[in-house]
DNA sequence: AGCAACTAGTTGCGCACGCAACTATCTCAA
DNA sequence: TTGAGATAGTTGCGTGCGCAACTAGTTGCT
């Protein structure tokens, strides 16, 4: 454990730069958002939903795309519920399972703000970016994702 | 304002693929502390006074590299001034500043802690990246900073 | 010198989240 | 068929954070 191999500049650059500057820009892009009257967080989970089979999904499985836990995933839909975005449908052949359904209203909502996202998206990071870059993030991330999952 | 270009599949994937692995990344680095008796806020407290000037630091320059609000970081100080590892001292020429210095106990631990995390983070990240990836992201993150620096 | 505007840090409050415990339901093996 | 274990969702509780308001100290304008 002793001496591992210390990161050079070029590393260190690299992982100064996501640290520091990820919560940052998330957090920007969630503001963009805040003229809507939508935060970050539901923002995606009607997102998701949108690109759901049939508009739907289950609970947690939609827990899982937003890397919420369970609980706070319950608590996420209070809003979601109230401002009658999306519906909670019971599934017929598991009684365990609450299948959340995106509403019209919800998806109309999202068609309104998406371009406006999307804009906040592309000026605070894909607009900046180079095409090897582009690609570099995909694959990075991609390398990242497949390693986590066989996280120990 | 009506349709901005959409995302390509390339820029897509690299958007998404931060959205949704970041926060996964940091997570899983973060329980790798554990097992250490600290948690990734406060590591990154005492890293950052590590590489300052004398190891110490204002409290309001602390709280921005952190990016935390001040009122965040006044908790986060409980912590760690508990466990001794910073000592607070008020600025002679300035009443309203508090410097906070890193304690050699406080430097000893991190010393005996980097080596792991370092391990941690070159598992989950770095060395899972080519060359050309780790540049793009050092390059990539830093027109992130710089494009958010003038964030209206 | 004196007052307004600013800056540093703290405190009160509310919110979003995870964890642990709980209920309800399903699955599978004996 | 029945009972042990797994799975889905909710609730209670604690925690970390930001915002707004506050105190204290500084700066700058007149």
């Amino acid at each position: 454990m002793a001496n591992p191999k210390w990161l050079n500049s070029a590393e260190m650059k690299a992982w100064r730069g996501f640290v520091s500057n990820s919560s940052d820009l998330l957090n920007l892009i969630e503001r963009d958002l805040k003229p809507f009257g939508i935060d970050g967080g539901d923002y995606q989970l009607l997102a998701m939903l949108s690109e759901a089979p049939d508009h739907k999904l289950k609970m947690c499985d939609l827990a899982e795309t937003l890397r919420l836990s369970r609980s706070g995933l319950t608590r996420r839909m209070d809003g979601v519920l109230e401002a009658k975005y999306v519906s909670q449908v019971r599934d017929k052949h598991d009684g365990r399972v609450i299948f959340v359904h995106l509403t019209i209203k919800g998806f109309e909502f999202l068609k309104k703000v998406a371009p406006h996202h999307l804009k906040s998206v592309r000026k605070r990071m894909i607009n900046l970016f180079s095409d090897s870059e582009i690609k570099a993030f995909g694959t990075g991330f991609e390398k990242i994702a497949e390693n986590n999952k066989n996280a120990e």
